[in-house]
DNA sequence: ATGGTAGAAGGTCTA
């Protein structure tokens, strides 16, 4: 069982770039995030097409978060409950699989803020709650089995970035931005699936447009599947496709993918 | 002290 989670940046921008994946990796599960359109301007038809069957919560400019499937999905989720914002932001899509697990797209708020007024902490006081919001969601399935993939826009570790020093007060590395991943990664006991096969530092998912940053591999990991404990011991596999943020009009995030046994 | 790039929307914000 392949399951894979990928920023996208526009599923509309990047559609060629998407049934090119979808055929070639053929995952059971895509979680992505950023699809940046509404709902009624979701490519519905090409996805189907290509062999599968979408949820998705659409947004208009920003966020948007789908979950694609080969199998039809059941108890489809479209809003983190208690979210922050009550869900305004489209950030979370769940459904469960006909074997009963429960798989999750999240696009966790960045945090940073706006440029005009750096003293502003209002975006980092919304990442904060919506882990909290997120943490007490999972908290509420733990005796389920599920999967968690999307972009998490944490660095967890300093071998996680090119340059830790230069994100010490960023919002995807700040210490109490990192405790909140950790501590739900603790108190629920999740598999992060990629670091678990691949501890070294210098595997990165997210690579800058700017700065030439794809040609002198400046980047960070901060996309990040999660299993939950009793699916642990299925881990087969994890790796970044790398090749897929080489692609002409790529997007700046590479996809994630994990196969369990 | 801001740039650099990309995307959606629509003439600016978000990342």
């Amino acid at each position: 069982m392949k399951i894979a989670t990928w920023n996208i940046n526009s599923i509309n921008a990047r559609l060629p770039a998407l049934i090119t994946y979808l055929d070639k990796e053929a995952p059971d599960f895509l979680c992505l995030q950023e699809i940046k359109c509404q709902d009624e301007n979701f490519p519905l038809l090409d996805i189907k097409g290509a062999g599968y069957n979408a949820l998705f919560a659409g947004q208009k400019s920003y966020n948007g978060v789908a979950l694609l499937a080969k199998e039809a999905l059941a108890k489809p989720l479209f809003s983190l409950p208690n979210a922050p914002d009550g869900g305004e932001q489209a950030r979370f899509v769940s459904g469960v699989t006909q074997a009963g697990i429960r798989i999750i797209s999240v696009y966790v708020p960045n945090g940073n803020p706006p440029l005009k007024d750096p003293t502003n902490t209002e975006k980092l006081k919304y990442k904060l709650a919506w882990f909290d919001a997120l943490h007490s969601y999972l908290k509420g399935h733990a005796d389920e089995p599920f999967i968690i993939g999307g972009d998490f826009n944490v660095i967890i570790n300093d071998g996680d970035v090119y340059n830790p020093e230069a994100y010490r007060t960023n919002a995807l590395m700040l210490p109490e931005v990192r405790e909140k991943l950790a501590d739900m990664v603790k108190d629920l006991q999740l598999t992060n699936a990629f670091k678990t096969l691949h501890p070294e530092a210098g595997n990165y998912s997210f690579w800058d447009y700017t700065m030439g940053a794809w040609q002198r591999n400046l980047g960070m990991l901060i996309d990040d599947i999660f299993l939950s404990p009793s699916l642990a011991e299925r881990l087969k596999s994890a790796e970044v496709h790398k090749y897929m943020r080489g692609m002409d009009k790529a997007s700046d995030h590479a996809p994630l993918m994990v196969e369990l046994t």
